[in-house]
DNA sequence: GTAGGGATACACT
DNA sequence: GTGTATCCCTACT
């Protein structure tokens, strides 16, 4: 039995909510069929006074549901080809959001390798660009409420027993700040770090 | 290691 | 308005 994530699970600090989103289920229902996976990697973004975040240089027409009620997707288009999916977390006026870069895969699989046109397990949501192309989200998905189909996030009573803090992949300001959050998992975007 | 590709933000005119 | 540096990446060599 699971249970969708409430709308106050995600009005805290992008740095609280970020480590209590392992081992969620995201779950997209796409034609009928639900395609999900457990998270296991995710990072956090903070406004103001985080260099390496969207909001950092205040609000544009990009970023603006980073700046918006909590609970909802910020999904992003990015290097000419990839889309990155984000949660909007904190308060209203304040940016915050945490960005799903990997999870493990559970139902949809086929429908997924499809998507990905990749046959292995490993190759369907390893990444931020990979695992939106497996759930075919896009920038339709963009600001859209995470307590409901046909994208939520939800609990299946998973208890993470350990997880690891690190610093975040892909950004060239900020590198040092510990903002990245891991599980033990064959399924992360970089296999040893 | 690096090509690929398009949007974005910001400096300029 | 135009120019351009950059980008929370992936797939390939």
């Amino acid at each position: 039995m699971t249970k969708i994530l409430p709308q106050h699970f995600y009005s805290r600090s992008a740095l609280e909510v970020a480590p209590e989103l392992l081992g969620k289920i995201l779950s997209r229902r796409w034609q009928g069929e639900t395609l999900s996976g457990r998270i296991v990697e995710v990072e956090a973004y903070l406004g103001r006074d985080d260099p390496a975040s969207h909001a950092y240089r205040g609000k544009t027409p990009r970023n603006e549901v980073m700046f918006g009620p909590a609970g909802v997707s910020y999904v992003y288009f990015t290097y000419g080809m990839h889309f990155c999916m984000n949660v909007v977390t904190g308060k209203v006026g304040e940016a915050g959001a945490v960005l799903i870069r990997a999870l493990e895969p559970l139902s949809g699989i086929e429908t997924m390798k499809r998507f990905r046109k990749k046959t292995s397990l490993y190759d369907l949501t390893s990444g931020p660009g990979k695992l939106t192309q497996a759930l075919h989200i896009r920038r339709s998905e963009n600001n859209a409420r995470l307590l409901e189909e046909p994208l939520w996030i939800s609990s299946d009573g998973f208890q993470v027993s350990r997880w690891i803090q690190t610093p975040r992949i892909g950004i060239r300001v900020a590198t040092r700040k510990p903002y990245r959050f891991i599980l033990e998992s064959i399924h992360l975007s970089r296999r040893n770090s």
